[in-house]
DNA sequence: GTTAAAATGTGAGTCATATCACATTTTATT
DNA sequence: AATAAAATGTGATATGACTCACATTTTAAC
């Protein structure tokens, strides 16, 4: 496929990349590209808080974000860590006055394009398929998150870290003779704030793990799954 | 609104009370309507398990549903309680070979009416905003099934148990001068089981809150929460 | 209406994780 | 390279929900 670039990315491919709008034909692409905006976020920066009422498509075209939530302690749950391609904010393109229901966070710098509701609506019209296609996606999300509420709701904490393994290993793991080896990009805290337990928690069971040769940790980034049934028997 | 039934519906409206469909012609309606099956099913019967490989879409006519997940230790956990109107398994029109993620259960006696992986495809083609009112209806449940998830990692039992009556109250529950009136569709235990708590401490919790004046339970099956503020402060 | 089965309430004890405090390591900044 | 800041590891302790056991109440079945 020929890599189309929206008015701002220049030189970067940019929608055709994303899964959603992978489909149409050039001069569609083209089109869209051309309503598209360009926003960058330094590692840290919000793109989003929960609460707000913005009515827009953010579109990740480089870097990785945290879809998280803050309870009133302050206690954070992540609900999804997405990457290149990955869109989210698609319910407020229906639900215009709904306020979001999550922040997002950058984990790295970004680029992410945008889509205003008014264009959306125009492109969900005019090609009414792709409001199919993000449907698909939307569904896989409620999958994941239903997963992950069972997960939390897990008595057993050793299965909370290895699901927070197994999730990051699918998306970001590179298996290589039966190991997987995982690049996090999220720290051990926010490791923590995925399997729902507390920071040192998270600690003392990787360490646990690591004594029984489950996995084997290089720095704080790196974690390499050397017993693949670790994850499959979960 | 006229209503429309389905073939085996006889006298009992059926896509008319489908958010879904009800933006249709009359016509159209009547062409989905002979599309659709039609199913009942008594209370405790499983509509579908986790691990299925159905491909259909399943439309509650009326009765009551329970979406749940059960792990290998048997503990459950409800994700949803669905009413007339409502529908699910929207990801396996698309997900053809994957299995469920989930067991649906009927809470009360069934009528449930049904619809192809075919049947859906050739009507999401003819009429594409279908598609579009679907994806709205997605979207919402991937929003409570976010909140579910931040619920369920909170520390606060106390919060756990107000979360589920307030998801309760706002979908069965019947305001009147200032107080809500619910009529609980499932058990203590599955309350507890839709908290994330154990049935004991559901039971514990709920008459520490009768004590101080939240609620009034009336036999097993009706709470009334006397004090608004109790769910809005949540 | 009687009986059985299911659901609920409740006390006592255990135990795993949250919490707190602080040492240590890693990463970022200048 | 030096320094500050952030992230991580780890021991000791407390606490509160789970577990177990059983009484009691409610619901279902006959």
């Amino acid at each position: 496929m020929q890599n189309i670039s929206c008015v701002n990315c220049k030189n970067n491919m940019c929608i055709s990349k994303v899964a959603v709008f992978n489909s149409l034909e050039y001069a569609n692409m083209l089109e869209i590209a051309k309503m598209i905006g360009h926003r960058e976020y330094k590692k840290g920066e919000f793109l989003c808080h929960e609460g707000d009422r913005l009515s827009m498509l953010f579109i990740v075209n480089s870097g990785k974000v945290k879809l998280t939530k803050f309870n009133k302690e302050g206690k954070e749950q992540i609900l999804n860590i997405i990457s290149d391609g990955d869109i989210f904010g698609e319910y407020h393109l229906f639900m215009e006055f709904e306020p979001y229901n999550f922040s997002a966070v950058a984990l790295s710098n970004l680029k992410i394009c945008t889509l205003t509701k008014q264009d959306m609506d125009y492109i969900l019209q005019k090609h009414p398929n792709i409001s199919y296609k993000v449907l698909k996606e939307v569904s896989k999300k409620l999958v994941d998150a239903e997963n992950l509420a069972q997960n939390l709701s897990t008595i057993n904490t050793d299965n909370k870290v290895i699901y927070v393994l197994k999730e990051l290993a699918q998306k970001y793991g590179e298996e290589k003779n039966n190991q997987v080896r995982l690049e996090l990009p999220i720290t051990r805290e926010e490791m923590a704030n995925y399997a729902g337990v507390t920071r040192e928690t998270m600690s003392r069971k990787l360490k646990a793990l690591e004594n029984l040769g489950g996995i084997e940790t290089i720095g704080n980034k790196i974690i390499i799954i050397k017993d693949n049934r670790l994850l499959e028997d979960y």
